[in-house]
DNA sequence: AGCACGCCGACT
DNA sequence: GTCGGCGTGCTC
């Protein structure tokens, strides 16, 4: 039978026929170690961006290609049902991209198609702006003996030699501009006489983006100080022996530990500079919200605007795709970006820059579920580019493995240009609300975010023409809405979740609330009266829009004059908190009020005073990272105080409200203790079992039906409890922290390993066996970031 | 991830 | 008696 059918094969002309596998961007799963779809199609290179039909309708979906040959990708499949590929794209991966993505469908346990997909900008895949133009460039030969020109014709001949060979190819009516012809006609004849070629030239046609405008490529190096100095030389030192092969292979992964204010980000612009100048490439990774025009500028300014490249969130269609080409294509040799950045294509890439590689923000929350900095490190190692990865609150992670000898550690423990860390200063808030009470009575107070303390450091700070930062750190803190009654205690929950909604204020006319469901982002009106028992409603808990209220009634200040607000709702686009950080730097603007925004990376040197309203709404969570997250934010936003030279601008000043001032976190955190406090979590890590000690992925089971939801986690558990064989420990399923998102019930299931290999090998093992993959009901997270 | 096929409630 | 709910399974 076997013998029939090759023969019969062999003797099909199909014999010749090329076969390509190509991954679709859908959750489709390999079986048995296969990946991709076989079609039929022409020499095509492993990596290129292709449409393929797809399914009975034959439905167009777009794929890559990871596999290229003969009639061996068949593998016994019907040559009927192969189809062919429909049209080859402009765009391609690298084949560095297709290893990277490889290991990230592996690594997290995700379907390879929606880590292509995750790769490649929609922008890109459409070829968004690109066209085709025509231009000209000397052929190089020289006019034949018998040629005959005409005036104009050898006029504009002999103004060719004078253009610089960098200038070609040239588009035609420029070309005849600049030689002074009356118009194209020279040209023209000169390119029949074949001494000019036309080529076509292909370009991505995008608009300039605002916040480059009118920046200079003037800047030069700093003077690094002595501590910085060592940094990068050290780092440069370690990159050049791990290149030529020194044994033992020096680490490729370096943490540097800088308290904020010491001059990182010199560092790393040096580095840079020396890789350029090696002819090798750059990714720069910043957190999302740190992107801000100050950033980009420095970058632009030292490297120029043709060498730079930025992504970010608010980049058109065509900008985008702009972007990408032109690093695929080598001409932007520096990447600015948040997390999928990473993913980018950068040909001889020779550093990866993770800044503040402990936020949070690197970690995607839908699959893939990728961690931009560990993909970093991973990507460094297969391309063989260096890592550096800067922080001043390094995450436990991190901090873990340079003490392991993983990673090689360097610090920077003192502010450049004669800023000094600022006195932290912890508030008790309950002792705060207490002397207002006696004070001012009840007449609301309970309300009030600002006490006595922070109220007489932000008159005297704005009495001595300094500036003050007031952080509310999240939004989720933005008050909600219930009932007056304490006997009644409702309050207002989102239908669809298990969670309080929140109160924003109308656009238009302030006094109007509505109340918005941060989980599902349901919204809807404040009942008229207390559903229960028809009381009166009020608004508890308030937020930043109640700060910005109170800093108006007590200080004076005005918003839209000398007081400003940042957070993602008063945001809503990269202008207006470009306007806004302009006036906060000219000093039109004394005081900023917001949420996370403006703890990282703001660089003003006259801040004299940072205030947290509440330190404590990261510390609260049932969270294991809970007291890390409060450490870091407290040191960030401290980090924003004191950054002038004291001399000029004197001593700053940090102000912590909090009903814990007692907790290591906070304490550690006011005293600028990062070693001891990461000493103590370390320790207290690994007594209970958590990462960074032991590693540990979630299953997340998501169900309208509460029932099923927990039957298919027990399922999962059951699963993974059998693959785990004694390497990986199995917690669960429990109901997750928050219970029910959008309707649909949530449960966790824990799983524990000593090391990566051994708990993704599991989760793989399961995978094959079970189809335990990452879709719409199943949600793995390996190296979870937030376990709520 | 989509999307088509497949068995049980409220409409013409 | 049909339209349609979304549960299961497949996509070269």
């Amino acid at each position: 039978m076997e013998l029939f059918e090759r023969a019969e094969q062999g003797l099909n002309a199909d014999d010749e026929a090329r076969y390509v596998r190509v991954v679709v961007e859908r959750g489709i799963e390999g079986s048995a170690g296969l990946e991709g779809l076989t079609y039929r199609g022409g020499d095509l290179e492993i990596g290129r961006w292709v449409t393929v039909p797809l399914g009975r309708a034959g439905k167009q979906v777009g794929g890559v290609v990871v596999a290229s040959g003969g009639r061996e990708l068949l593998e016994g499949l019907d040559p009927s049902k192969v189809k062919s590929v429909i049209e080859a794209g402009q765009a391609a991966l690298s084949s560095q991209q297709v290893a990277l993505a490889r290991w990230m469908a592996w690594y997290y346990v995700c379907p390879l198609g929606l880590v292509v997909k995750a790769m490649l900008p929609g922008a890109v895949k459409k070829a968004v702006g690109h066209k085709v133009r025509r231009v000209v460039r000397p052929t190089g030969a020289a006019p034949g003996e018998q040629m005959r020109m005409t005036p104009a014709v050898a006029k504009a001949w002999a103004g060719i030699a004078e253009i610089g060979a960098v200038e070609w190819p040239m588009d035609a009516r420029v070309l005849a501009t600049r030689l002074a012809c009356a118009n194209a006609g020279p040209v023209k004849k000169l390119v029949e006489a074949g001494l000019l070629e036309i080529v076509e030239r292909h370009d991505v046609h995008a608009g300039t983006e605002a916040w480059l405008e009118g920046v200079e490529d003037s800047d030069s190096a700093l003077p690094l100080s002595e501590p910085q100095r060592v940094v990068v030389e050290g780092i440069w030192e370690e990159m050049n022996r791990a290149q030529k092969g020194a044994t033992p292979v020096p680490p490729a992964v370096h943490l540097v530990r800088g308290v904020t204010g010491s001059g990182k980000t010199e560092v790393y612009l040096q580095l840079i500079a020396r890789v350029l100048a090696q002819g090798r490439g750059a990714i720069v990774l910043v957190p999302e919200i740190a992107l801000t025009p100050q950033t980009v500028r420095r970058f632009s300014r030292r490297f120029g605007r043709e060498t730079i490249a930025v992504m970010h969130s608010r980049l058109t269609g065509a900008q985008r795709n702009r972007t990408w080409s032109a690093c695929a294509e080598g001409r932007a040799r520096v990447l600015i970006g948040p997390r999928s950045a990473v993913l980018a294509p950068m040909p001889e890439l020779g550093l990866i820059v993770v800044d503040e590689e402990h936020d949070a923000s690197y970690k995607q929350d839908s699959a893939p579920r990728y961690n931009g900095r560990d993909v970093a490190i991973k990507r460094g190692q297969l391309e063989g580019a260096c890592v550096v990865l800067g922080s001043a609150t390094p995450s436990m992670e991190s901090w873990h493995n340079a003490e392991q000898g993983r990673f090689a550690l360097w610090t920077l423990d003192d502010r450049v240009g004669g800023g000094t860390l600022p006195r932290v200063k912890v508030v008790d808030l309950a002792s705060e609300r207490r002397e207002r009470f006696r004070v001012e009575g009840a007449r609301g107070p309970s309300l009030d975010l600002i006490g006595p303390t922070l109220e007489q450091a932000l008159r005297e700070t704005l009495d001595r023409g300094s500036q003050a930062i007031v952080l509310l750190n999240r939004r989720g803190e933005a008050g909600y809405v219930g009932c007056a009654s304490a006997a009644c205690g409702w309050a207002m929950r989102c239908e669809a979740c298990d969670a309080l909604m929140t109160a924003h204020r109308m656009p238009a006319g302030k006094a109007r609330r509505y109340l918005r469901c941060h989980h599902c982002q349901a919204g809807q009106m404040v009942p008229a009266g207390c559903p229960a028992c028809a009381g009166r409603m009020v608004l508890l808990n308030a937020g930043t829009q109640h700060a910005e209220e109170e800093l108006e009634r007590r200080l004076g200040l005005k918003l839209g004059e000398d007081l400003a607000r940042v957070d993602s709702d008063s945001m809503h686009s990269s202008r207006s908190y470009f306007d806004v950080l302009e006036a906060f730097g000219a000093g039109r603007i004394r005081v900023l009020v917001g949420t996370q925004m403006i703890a990282k990376g703001l660089d003003f040197p006259n801040v004299g005073l940072v205030c947290v309203l509440n330190a404590d709404t990261a510390l609260v969570l049932p969270d294991f990272r809970a007291r890390e997250r409060t450490f870091q934010l407290i040191s960030q936003v401290a980090g924003r105080a004191g950054r002038g030279d004291a001399k000029t601008y004197g001593q700053a000043l940090v102000l912590v409200q909090t009903m814990h001032p007692g907790d290591p976190a906070i304490e550690r955190a006011a005293r600028h203790q990062y070693v001891e406090f990461a000493h103590q979590e370390l320790k207290d890590r690994k007594a209970a079992g958590l990462p960074p000690a032991r590693r540990m992925a979630r299953i997340v089971v998501r169900h309208t039906d509460a029932v099923k939801a927990r039957r298919m986690a027990e399922d999962a558990a059951e699963q993974v409890h059998r693959a785990a064989r004694g390497v990986a420990r199995v917690d669960g399923p429990n109901p997750c922290v928050l219970s029910r998102i959008a309707g649909r019930y949530r449960f966790e299931v824990r799983v524990l390993a000593g090391r990566a290999g051994e708990l993704v090998g599991v989760l793989n093992a399961v995978r094959e066996r079970e189809d335990l993959t990452s879709d719409a009901t199943f949600a793995i997270d390996v190296d979870p970031v937030s376990v709520l």
